[in-house]
DNA sequence: TTAATAAAAGACAAAAAGATCCTTTAGTGT
DNA sequence: ACACTAAAGGATCTTTTTGTCTTTTATTAA
């Protein structure tokens, strides 16, 4: 589906986010071990995310990534096209250049309407709306195991 | 959405079957040039095809490529999981290895069911029907310009 | 003010994808 | 039989993606 670097972004920021709900700020190290990536490359990747400005980061003793809480919440669409360009968003299964519904490659019909239900998912679900869903989930499966 | 080899792929299996139509079996360099690929990229995707099974060729003066027409349409899913793997069709979201409707990532619930539509696609479609409908394209066309 | 901590930066390396080229083999037509 | 044609095969090269490592800079706590 994705990219390596952007399931990791993915992952990553998710949990950079649920922490933050729990007013914790993960470090590189602890985010990579949990979210199952290569450590260095995840450092990298979230350097280049703070350089972007989705992210914000504290150095030294204490330190670590979270989101300022100022800004609004981060669309999944904005990440991805900024990680990966937007390979996923648009273009055509054919790889033609001007597939349109006036002009359509053989697989348009049926591919359009597809192409169309990722980018209302990445429009509408944002880091902050996923890691909420983690985070219910979590609550849920404590109250289960008592 | 697809990588740069199974767009090729796509492109020039739908035009070799478009070519059959018309009782023609092209070559590699004329492939290439009609579908906007890579000449001796595109010989070698059509040797692997033709390898595994999916097409058939000839050597020498009026050889070239074309389908077997005893053997049954071949379904997109096939093709492009022999070629890509099915990152296409199957996997989550956000690249966990166990996310089901039991254990779900956060996307799984909106991703799964565009999962199931590219599947449906997949499966649906093939080279032969992609063909048609160009086929069908192409007659109109002729008839719109009289 | 010093030692410890943790992110930033950037060089480097390995693997995969994408692409090119040359030689060989098989078949065609004269 | 011979010259020609076109696919098959395989070696090589480039670019992109993925991943690692070392040094530097900023921050904090003792």
């Amino acid at each position: 589906m994705f990219n390596k670097e952007t399931e990791y972004t993915l992952r990553g920021l998710v949990y950079i986010q649920l922490q933050n709900i729990k007013n914790r700020r993960p470090g590189t190290a602890e985010i990579a071990r949990e979210i199952d990536a290569p450590p260095f490359y995840t450092a990298k990747i979230l350097q280049r995310l703070v350089r972007q400005g989705f992210l914000a980061s504290i150095k030294g003793k204490g330190g670590g990534f979270y989101f300022d809480g100022d800004k609004p919440d981060l669309p999944l669409i904005t990440l991805i096209q900024a990680t990966e360009g937007d390979r996923s968003f648009s273009g055509c299964g054919f790889g033609l250049k001007n597939c349109d519904a006036n002009n359509p490659c053989p697989l348009h019909d049926k591919y359009a309407p597809i192409r169309d239900s990722m980018n209302k998912l990445g429009s509408g679900e944002t880091i902050q709306s996923l890691a909420k869903k983690v985070y219910k989930q979590e609550l849920k499966k404590l109250k289960n195991a008592k």
